[in-house]
DNA sequence: ACCGTACACTGCACAATGCAGTAAAGTCAA
DNA sequence: TTGACTTTACTGCATTGTGCAGTGTACGGT
């Protein structure tokens, strides 16, 4: 009963290769570092560990905190063979959810309103995440980091967050620009300007200036 | 069971606001067309459908196409007004799973050359898209399009996934120039690399040139 | 002494995936 | 014309993952 390592499980093994936590500290930790890669819920970050430790990838003891409870992993040697596998499997590919884009594409169903305020709300999700890589450098350049040793590491996987979050950002004023251009949402079609960006797309030149 | 709309449900109940399709057609259609921004399985894209006919928001018919039998699905008045209470709603937060970055992350445990290929791994798997949606620009060019009428939107559409590809592989290359400095992927820290990429990112400029 | 928040989880219903299985029609080559 | 392979056209089932409600303890402030 559910005993396959999936990605998620090397996510978690990952981070207990790095030291021991508790299950609390491995939802909060894997939410926040990697939600941006591996986005995965509380319930399944509390599972996790203990399916590695019915594989014997880790061990776990209870440990009392101040009259609490608590689970703390460890990964064992095996489980960092497990890692050794994970390493020379061949790597997913990207897999990009976005209801934001779905909402442009069915655009002619609603009103220029509410495409408009949809591209709001997806600037509002994305501005929030933007700034917070944005704050986590500045807390690294204080000596933050929690694995200094490691910066090297965070530092090229938030450049890719960065550059990310700023082409989005920029597509989005592009599609405000566009859409102002619009009489309205419903059977444009091929209109002169959409005919030029295609043409551009075709080419697989940016039409984006910057 | 199982009848809360989702934004899957919303997704299908959307083509079918285009036009009437058998469930075949819609399991091929939305892996095509929505792949980018709402990936979902063979297997969900033909139950959906039978979830809006027992919501009432699809009415279903079997058709003898040639011997063989296919279910034939066409939305109702329901149905489009259940898209307006979609259109409505808020927007969800974009979700974004890459496991190459995932390894980028924990790319300590394993050799530089693991690393390396991890690199190759999602430069492919991006390429494979990228390619497939200029030649799709292109086919628009001829005329292509199933819905003419609504050329201006998947065009559109089209723009946010070319920028996404080519920050994507910018990056990628970036990472490698990167990656060649490093005498090993372990223990490296806070060197003045990347220190400096760290100030950048911390007053939001971007590495990459271009 | 009370209240809100952080800690520290578990159970359960349901959403979604992957894979195997079924079967008929079309296509191409020996 | 027969056999092999692909495309059309799905369904069942086991398993993965999510969301939400529920349980309870500890701590900091008023």
């Amino acid at each position: 009963m559910a005993l396959r390592m999936t990605t998620s499980s090397y996510a978690v093994l990952a981070l207990l290769d790095l030291r021991p936590w508790t299950g609390y500290e491995l939802t909060q930790q894997a939410q926040r570092s990697l939600r941006y890669a591996w986005p995965k819920s509380e319930r399944l970050l509390y599972s996790e560990p203990k399916k590695l430790v019915e594989l014997g990838y880790a061990s776990t003891y209870r440990e009392k905190s101040g009259g609490r409870n608590r689970n703390v992993y460890e990964i064992t040697d095996e489980g960092r063979r497990a890692l050794d596998v994970w390493t020379q499997s061949r790597t997913q590919a990207p897999r990009i959810e976005i209801e934001a884009l779905l909402r442009v594409l069915f655009a002619d169903h609603g009103s220029a309103d509410d495409l408009s305020r949809t591209l709001d709300e997806l600037e509002t999700d994305i501005s929030e995440h933007h700034q917070a890589i944005v704050d986590l450098m500045a807390s690294y350049l204080d000596g933050g980091h929690p694995f200094p040793q490691r910066t090297h590491l965070s530092v090229l996987f938030a450049t890719f967050q960065i550059e990310m979050f700023k082409a989005m950002e920029r597509w989005i004023e592009f599609a405000r620009e566009e859409i102002a251009e619009w009489p309205s949402t419903r059977e444009l079609g091929m209109t002169p300007r959409t005919e030029a960006l295609t043409r551009l797309l075709a080419n697989d030149r940016s039409p984006l200036n910057q």
